[in-house]
Order: C-alpha cells, then sequence, then structure tokens
DNA sequence: AGCTGTTATCCCCATTTAGGGATAATGACA
DNA sequence: TGTCATTATCCCTAAATGGGGATAACAGCT
C-alpha cells in the first residue's frame, strides 16, 4: 500500500520564492518571444522548454513545475492530449492553454482534458501577467470571449428545450431537476411544494412528454441538448 | 406570424451618450450602496430600482435598459427566474447576477437562465467598474473562482467515465438500456432474463456509480457520453 | 362572463423500484 | 485448491412511482 517510489528530489527545496514554469510550443518564434516576456517577471522561472507534446511528457515531470504554458497546436500530440497527460503525470501543476483565435472550438475538449486557463496569445504582457496570477491563486483565467463560449454552452441547452414541447416553466423546471436524478421528495423540498404537486405536475409533463417513467422524460430532456 | 405589439418607444431615441442600467436588489442597504457606486460612473443611468423579481418584470421591459444587475437571492421569485423571464422581455439587456458568496451553486442555472455574468458582490468598485464595461462589450465577467466552478463541470465528465469502467459487461449493458428509458421488465425481455436478476444487477450497478436510483444512473451515464 | 392555461393541493390504488438477503454455476488467477 | 468476479436465479419488505380523479385560485383572453 505504500510505496513511496523515490521522489525526484535532487535539492532539498524547503521554501521557493519563486514559482517554476515550463513552456510548450514547437513555433520557434512563438517560443522566444515568451521566453522573453517570462523573465521579465523575477517571481517566475522558465526551467523547462519543450517543442512537442513528447518532450513535454519527457522533460516536464521530473521538473514539477508550478505553470505549464501549452500550445494547442503541436505537431503530432495535441496540447490537449498533452495536457490530460501531464495533468496525471504532474497533478499539481496548473496548464494554462495558449491559442491563436482560430482553434477556440478547442475550448470544452481543453477544459474537460484538466486545463487550468485559456487564453489568447495576443501577447500582450499584462494580461498573461495577470493571468500566471490568477492561476497562482487558483483562477481560471480566460478571455471574455471563451468565456461567453462557456456560457452560451449552458445557454442553448435551455433553448432548444421548450422548442421541443410546451411545457410550462413549472413544468420545465421540474422536469430538470427530475433530469438531474432528484427523486420526488427532493424536488418538494428544493420546491417548497407538496409530493402530492410534484406527482401531478410529473403526470402532466409524462403526458406531454408521451413518456411512462422518468427515466424516459430524463432521457428525452437530456438528449434534447447537446 | 407577424405580431408587431407596439414596441414601448415614447421618446424618441436616435442615439444615446451613455447606458442605461437597472438594479434588482431586496436587501436596502446593498441596494442604497450600489446606486452610489453607479452615480460614479458618468457613462451610466440608472434608470430603474426594483425590490422584488415582480416588480422588475414590470418595471423594467418599458425602459428598456442597457445593463441588469441582478440579486440571486430575492423573496418569492428568484433571482434565477426573474432573469429567465426578463431575457425574454428585454432580449437585448445583459444581465449581471451579483451574488453572496454563499449561493455560489446556483451559477449553472443563471447562466442556462440567460445571466451574462456572476460576480460576487464584495463591492470592489474597480472590479465592478470593469465587469460593467466588458459586459456592454459582449464578454461574460466571472470571478476565477466562479470560472473554475464551470471548469470544474467539464472535468467532472471525465471522472464520471473512470467510474462506469469498473461495471461488467453485462452490467454495462443493463446500464445503457435503463439510460435509454426502458424499464425492469422490459429490460427483461429484451435480455431474456428475469425480472429479479435485472433488479440484482441494478443493485450492483447502483452501488459502484453511487447512486440510489435509476434516473441518476441514467443521468450519470448520458453525461459520461460524448 | 366563460374559457383556457398555470400553479397548487389532496385522495386512492396498482405497479415498480430500491435495498436487504441467500444461492449456485461458471471461469480466471494465484 | 481456494478465492474472486461474473452471470444468473429467487424471496421479502418498504418506499417510490405511475395513473386516475377532484378541487381551487388566478391570469389572460374573447
Amino acid at each position: 500500500m505504500n510505496q513511496l517510489p523515490a521522489m525526484p528530489l535532487p535539492t532539498s527545496e524547503p521554501a521557493r520564492n519563486f514559482n517554476k514554469i515550463a513552456l510548450v510550443e514547437d513555433k520557434q518564434e512563438t517560443q522566444e518571444s515568451l521566453i522573453q516576456l517570462l523573465e521579465m517577471f523575477t517571481d517566475l522561472k522558465c526551467v523547462c522548454v519543450c517543442a512537442s507534446g513528447e518532450e513535454a511528457l519527457k522533460q516536464i515531470p521530473p521538473v514539477q513545475p508550478d505553470l505549464v504554458l501549452m500550445d494547442i497546436f503541436l505537431p503530432r500530440m495535441s496540447g490537449i492530449e498533452c495536457t490530460a497527460r501531464l495533468k496525471a503525470l504532474v497533478p499539481n501543476a496548473r496548464i494554462l492553454i495558449l491559442t491563436a483565435s482560430a482553434d477556440q472550438e478547442m475550448v470544452f475538449p481543453a477544459l474537460e482534458a484538466g486545463a487550468d486557463g485559456y487564453l489568447l496569445k495576443q501577447g500582450d504582457p499584462v494580461k498573461l501577467r495577470a493571468a500566471l496570477q490568477e492561476l497562482l491563486h487558483g483562477g481560471v483565467p480566460m478571455t471574455s470571449s471563451i468565456a461567453r463560449r462557456v456560457a452560451d454552452f449552458f445557454r442553448k441547452r435551455t433553448k432548444t428545450r421548450d422548442e421541443l414541447v410546451r411545457l410550462s416553466p413549472r413544468e420545465t423546471e421540474l422536469l430538470m431537476l427530475l433530469a438531474n436524478g432528484y427523486s420526488n421528495k427532493e424536488i418538494a423540498v428544493k420546491l417548497s411544494l407538496t409530493v402530492e404537486t410534484i406527482h401531478t405536475y410529473l403526470k402532466n409533463v409524462y403526458k406531454k412528454l408521451h413518456v411512462h417513467s422518468r427515466a424516459e422524460a430524463a432521457v428525452k430532456y437530456l438528449s434534447s441538448q447537446p
């Protein structure tokens, strides 16, 4: 149960007054400008620079950085895949995805892979600086356009929903809770209604959806949103 | 198909050099301090102050504000519900949810309801100012802790995927049918098993997934699917 | 003034489900 | 050889659910 696998701690490190940062970027030009930028921040030390995902998975785990700046578009292994694997090897590292405005559609896979932030690399030193600080303090830096995409993700679910069936607001509310796995009793408590009322509502919802069980209703509701 | 319901445009407004903002907040103290704060911003004009959701739905649509600051915890109608209804009545208004740190769990319902931002009301004028600017420019202001919750939402999907791996092939087969809305009886027929057998299987599946109802199991299964 | 939809409460009853247990034949694996 | 996971069957009980109905306040519409 206890293995203690020779932790890579060559130098004793009781307390650092700087944060270790690693860089994964294949385009040399961008790589250099980022390094230059990072040198300006005296509390950050760039300890590792990789030009590919494979390289990153080998070189980054031994140095256990606090931050990783990850390009999304890498030769063979994508920055997303690299992020997912790195997160398993260096769970304490906070990974910031840097992207060229075009590949914004990768934001959801990136967040799923464990990315801790998603920024456009337009090279604003002040914004990058702020983002890195935010990362170190547990935040999730996102540009507003990316946050908007995230918000839209949630929004489009309710929009498509009432296009299918004409449920009343209250009925929809109930169905949402049902589709989250709540029991009638739990729903009743959440909405401050009696269980019998929930009962009646669900009967109507079932009729409108043409289903005969809560599981069916939940499926219908959930499958109506991408 | 075309109704054109007498748009409320009493004054002709070709171009404004300020943005109209409305306030929905029941606590008088907070209300006053927000008004005071907004007065500092000369490009904003507070055109409507409401102390309840019901009031907001009546008073806000006629004035068609550009921004709405919405408290989440209101007497009868929640700020979420009010947001959803307001969005239908004033689609062009950008609604910013203001919340006391406690009710952070409302962030998803809020985004689904159509909120355009979600901030903690800790009363930092600079941050509020920045958020309002971001709103007017199409951004979605969120505090980093809230953005983090959003990111975690995507992450937990992969987590449940791991739990599903623990299921045996037969158990997975059952769960798939369950998640299609079939009853135990129907599943039994489909797999040529007795209902009691289905019963036993589901008990085990529930244990492994840490759920207590078929609806919960279905939701967990479906949310783990791409 | 009547109709319809929404919200909300309550009753009854049959079926289904959830949770607890026991049992047994497989095949894998150590 | 024993243990374990998987597949499969059966029994029991309490709780939850599904389907049927009645009732009532209220808002909006005609």
